[in-house]
DNA sequence: AAAACTAACTTGCATTATGATAGTCACATC
DNA sequence: GATGTGACTATCATAATGCAAGTTAGTTTT
């Protein structure tokens, strides 16, 4: 895809991991993986391919590159904090695809870490705690919004809108 | 990439919407749009890699194509309600993309449609309310996970593990 | 001290996907 | 009859991905 320079921020998203490996590798790093090898390992991803999707992963700001031993030289790719908050979206999808592709039973599930009792994610506003629903909800352009986004989020979507309104 | 056949459903996802395109349509989609002459105009997409692009989101049960018109033949695409759910993880993008690449401002926001007042999203459980954060909350193998799943998600990570414990 | 091993990559080349442009087809409207 | 609209398809150049093999800098084994 060309490179666009978009104030969406889910472009922007895309612009990071919208390839098909990122986001599996960002997933395996939030596991705990930090090593070529391991991700390699993991993935069953070629290494040309790992060493270029490391590289853009380093460029946008998600993982570090840092020498953890010198004599062998030795790297490893650790999560920035912008990496490290990734975890929220892997969270959202991780639920999403279990709420929807998951006919033989849930594989993976979120509990809580002292009761394991499963856990129910759901978004919610943090002040108020309502669930970020339709149409209680809606996206709008923010304040730093160009002409375009303006145009676009802050008049009525041409049809029903899901992120505006439920159908 | 090759297909694949996983449980993970991180790449559950990835396998849907995995690509640099379906994650922007989508969120087309769940502003409004139907017709493919309004996501090429939106996106600024080539015609035939749309037509790719929208196949395969029909095929992996995202969108479904509906004739809305016989005289002339006319077809938009509809969300499925996989698709229209679609929307926590899109909303998941929004406000990650807001907390880290909005240097100049937020240009897109998520606000009560009633008060105008803006929500602040985060993950939590539905049921007790509490933010879905490390180390509260672990990632573990579900019932229906095969045995490398279970291998790896019921074990302790070769490091210290974001999706498991605080850094 | 040579041989094998490990981690982290490159290089070369075939395959596949993407992207730009133009063209098609069934209608509808002027 | 000419032009316009919606939803595409076809062709071909360019770019990305994928596989296999090779490289480099060291460490460990025999």
């Amino acid at each position: 895809m060309a490179k666009r320079v978009t104030q969406c921020p889910v472009a922007r998203s895309v612009e990071r991991v919208g390839d098909e490996w990122s986001v599996l590798i960002l997933r395996d790093a939030l596991y705990g993986l930090t090593r070529f090898d391991e991700f390699q390992k993991s993935l069953g991803i070629a290494p040309n391919i790992l060493t270029r999707r490391l590289n853009s992963l380093v460029e946008t700001g998600m993982l570090e590159r840092v020498q953890y031993s010198e004599h062998p030289p030795r790297f490893e790719y650790r999560l920035t904090p912008a990496g490290r908050d990734f975890r929220t979206v892997v969270l959202a999808m991780v639920a999403w695809g279990n709420r929807h592709f998951a006919h033989e039973g849930l594989s993976m599930i979120i509990v809580d870490a002292k009761t394991g009792e499963v856990a129910d994610p759901i978004l919610v506003d943090s002040k108020s705690g309502r669930p970020l629903t339709t149409p209680e909800f809606r996206v709008v352009a923010g304040p730093a919004a160009s002409d375009v986004m303006k145009k676009r989020y802050d008049t009525l979507p041409p049809t029903t809108s899901i992120l505006e309104t439920a159908k």
